[in-house]
DNA sequence: GTCCACTGGTTCGCATAGCGGACCGAGAGA
DNA sequence: TCTCTCGGTCCGCTATGCGAACCAGTGGAC
C-alpha cells in the first residue's frame, strides 16, 4: 500500500525533525508537496500529529506516544522487569536500563534512575548500535554465529575512540561475554560512562531484551564490574523466569 | 486517504490488544480480512509492527516506540522538566509525574520514581480523565470557561467513588485550584493514592503539561498537602520558564 | 478417522482513491 | 512593488488498493 508507506515515512520524518513545516518536509523526503500535504492531513485527522498553533509547523501527537508505549508492556516485559530493576537499582545505587533489540540497534524502553546526583542521562527511546553498547553486546553474544556474521557484515562504525570496530576483536569479546554471562562497556558509547549488561533470554533461547547498570567511570570502578556483572546476570535471569510463558517477543 | 486511516486503525488496535491474530483483528475492527491483512503487511514492512515467531500473532514494533517517544521531547519539554522533577522527587521522597493533555485526557510522559519501597506504579503512556486526576484538574483549571463547559458537556464519569461527577462541584473545585495554584486529588483516581499537581503554563498562557507528586494515603498526610502543593507549583513555574521560547505545544 | 470450525494467507477484476504537476493567496524581505 | 517562499488547493488520469471469494493448514469434537 503505497499511500500508507509514504504516510508512515512522513510521520517518522515529523518525529525526527520535530517542529517542521510542509516545505521542509517535502525537501527532506523528496516527495511532491501535495502528497506530503495529504499525508499530513490524514495523520492529523487521526491524531498522530498536531500542528503548532502559531507557526503552522507539525509535531508528533500524543496518540503516537500512547501507541508506542505499548511496546514496553509487550509480552509482559515491563511488569516482569520493573520490580527486579528497582531492587537492582537500589542495591547498587546506579541507573538501571532495560533495552530491547530492534534490527541493528537496541532501544531504551525503561529506566530506573540512580539516586546519586551525577548520573548518565538517556531519554527513553534512545538507541545504540549492537556492537557499541553493553546491552547490545549482551544481546549479540546470545545470537547465533550466522546472525553475528550478518551483523558484522553490515559494518562496525566507531561511536567513540573506544568502540570496538575490529570484527575479530568483537568476536573474541562476544565469546568472553558468553562465558561470563554479562557484557562490559567502558566508554564505548559515551566518554566517562561505564556499564555492565546481561541479556534476558526466556528458556535460555533468543534474547528478547537486556538489562544494564551504568554509571560514571569514577564510581564504576574496575573491581566493582565483576560483582555488578554477576548481579545483572542474576537479575536478567530472574526477569526471564518472571516472564509470562508465551512471551516469545519477535 | 482511506487506506492510511484504516492502517492507523489497525496499528492502534494491535497496540491495544497486544498479541492479536488476524481474525480477531478483523472482528474487532469490522473490516474485511484482506484489508486488514494488507494493512498488517504494510505496517510490518515499515517496521511498525512485528509478528511473533510461533503464534503468528501481531504486536507493535520498536519503531512505534521510538517515534512515540519523540512526543516527550517535543518543544524541549522533557529536558526542561527532568532536572526539576528529580530535585522535587528527591526533596519530597515521592513519585513525580509529568503529564501532557490530549483531548479529554492527560497522558503520562515522564516519571521520576520515589525511592520508597511502596509507591504508586503507573506505566508511561498511562492515561486519566481530566476531571479525575490531579494533573487533569490542574490543566482544566487553567482553561477558559468555555472549554471547561465543553469538557463537562462531554460527561463526568466516575472512576472511583471519590471522583467528582457533579458539574457545579467541579467548577467550584477548579476555582479553588486557580486561586491556590495547585490541585489535590484524594483517591479520585485510585483507592489509597493521593496526589497534588500544578499546570505548566509558559507565559501564564495555555497549559502545555502538568507536574504532580503522588504517593500512598499513609504518607501523603493532610498537613503535607499544602506545602507539597506549593512545591509542585513552584516546580511547574520553574519548568515553564526553563522551556525554550517557541515551545507553544499544540 | 472424518468431520467442521477455525486459523492465517492469497487471488483478481472493478471502481475509485490518491498521485502529482499546476495553480492560488498570503506574508516576508529586498 | 517585485519576488521568493510559505501553506494549501484543484483536477484529470491511472495505478492502487478494495473486498468477496477462494486456498491450505490445524486442532478439537465426536
Amino acid at each position: 500500500m503505497r499511500s500508507v508507506t509514504t504516510a508512515l515515512q512522513v510521520l517518522e520524518a515529523v518525529a525526527v525533525n520535530q517542529p517542521i513545516g510542509l516545505s521542509a518536509l517535502t525537501r527532506t523526503l523528496g516527495l511532491p508537496k501535495s502528497t506530503v500535504q495529504r499525508s499530513l492531513a490524514t495523520l492529523a485527522e487521526a491524531g498522530w500529529i498536531e500542528q503548532q498553533a502559531g507557526s503552522g509547523r507539525w509535531q508528533v501527537g500524543v496518540r503516537a506516544f500512547v501507541v508506542g508505549s505499548a511496546v514496553s508492556a509487550r509480552g509482559g516485559l515491563r511488569p516482569a522487569a520493573l520490580p527486579t530493576m528497582r531492587d537492582l537499582g537500589a542495591e547498587v545505587g546506579e541507573t538501571v536500563h532495560l533495552m530491547v533489540p530492534a534490527g541493528r540497534e537496541v532501544v531504551l524502553v525503561e529506566r530506573v534512575d540512580s539516586p546519586q546526583p551525577v548520573r548518565a542521562v538517556a531519554p527513553l527511546g534512545a538507541r545504540g548500535a549492537l556492537h557499541a553498547t553493553s546491552n547490545g553486546k549482551a544481546v549479540l553474544a546470545a545470537l547465533s554465529h550466522e546472525e553475528v556474521d550478518a551483523y558484522i557484515a553490515g559494518g562496525l562504525h566507531a561511536v567513540t575512540p573506544h568502540t570496538i570496530t575490529d570484527p575479530d576483536r568483537l568476536r573474541a569479546e562476544l565469546r568472553g561475554i558468553s562465558e561470563a554471562g554479562f557484557a562490559i562497556c567502558r566508554e564505548e558509547v559515551e566518554e566517562g560512562v561505564v556499564s555492565v549488561a546481561a541479556a534476558i533470554r526466556p528458556g535460555r533461547g533468543r534474547p528478547i531484551a537486556s538489562l544494564s547498570i551504568s554509571g560514571p567511570k569514577g564510581r564504576m570502578l574496575p573491581e566493582l564490574l565483576t560483582p555488578y556483572g554477576e548481579k545483572v546476570r542474576l537479575a536478567a535471569e530472574a526477569v526471564a523466569v518472571a516472564l509470562p510463558v508465551n512471551a516469545d517477543v519477535s
